[in-house]
DNA sequence: CCGTATCCATTCCGATACTG
DNA sequence: CAGTATCGGAATGGATACGG
């Protein structure tokens, strides 16, 4: 009767999701790029309890996800996105391009750093570099890249 | 007491998230794209039981994220990913891609339809084209997209 | 200010039994 | 095969009181 984990699987979007695939976890690395980095800047923006945040930030620590960076002169320290946190913008950027496509206006923006204007949206490329759009790609188990596909047995 | 819910919430990584934010739909979707359309096929791969899964199903179908196909000479019927769920693998690469590089083997890769190869990964682009990586962008309130970054008040 | 510890309601999840 | 109904245990989330 104990909850599945998935820790352990093979596939890497379940072992994500294993690690991040909650929503204050996601929620929090979001405020992170944001810009929050002080336990209450977190609970402010996030309206979320204590005891909560104080275990998100534990498992996101542990994960390397966030690191503590001490704040000079203070007892306390600061939660900093780390280089495989930073790697999460894609999965937020995906998500929230979802999210406006599917109504409601955005009130988050990826922007250029230089002149702080929007970025082109998420586009992938073919290895010969056609640009792909959504029904030009699937998802198949990695043993059959570059396989055709083999007829699928509907049951009958 | 209750569980707070983020379908109003302003930020549409908040709203998604309520949406498919869950461990057992995200894993549905790639399900779904790896190829599953029956009840059964869902169950067995998962191993989720049949309760959840019908939960989750229906939930996805209300959202508008598969869709029930009648199955001629059946009284049954398949889950089929709409446009807008495919709109997910996005969403589904980029937490693949995430899981990837942080250890473990892919089992899924995405691949090009038209040679079975596989895609380049992700990539993100300014407006001008120049390709961006991680340390270029940033986070910001829509309001602020082009204006200069106001100082943070450290709280000091 | 940054947590920790505790309490309690709600929700979730898995197993099982049952239906058409 | 594709669900529905129910049940108990576990995990979660929120409030609050407390400590450094």
């Amino acid at each position: 009767m104990k909850r599945k984990t998935f820790e352990e699987d093979a596939c890497p979007v379940a072992r994500s999701l294993e690690a991040v695939g909650d929503t204050w976890s996601v929620l929090i690395v979001r405020q992170a790029f944001a810009g929050d980095r002080r336990f209450g800047e977190f609970e402010k923006s996030l309206g979320i309890a204590k005891n909560i945040l104080t275990d998100r930030l534990r498992k996101l620590v542990a994960l390397g996800v966030l690191e503590q960076v001490p704040i000079e002169g203070s007892a306390h320290h600061e939660y900093a996105l780390t280089g495989k946190g930073r790697g999460l913008y894609l999965v937020l950027m995906a998500i929230r391009q979802w999210g406006e496509g599917c109504g409601g206006p955005a009130d988050y923006t990826l922007v250029d750093r230089r002149d702080r204007k929007p970025v082109r949206p998420l586009a992938f490329h073919a290895h010969d570099g056609r640009e792909l759009g959504a029904d030009d790609m699937e998802l198949v188990p990695t043993a059959e890249v570059g396989k055709v596909r083999r007829a699928r047995s509907t049951a009958g």
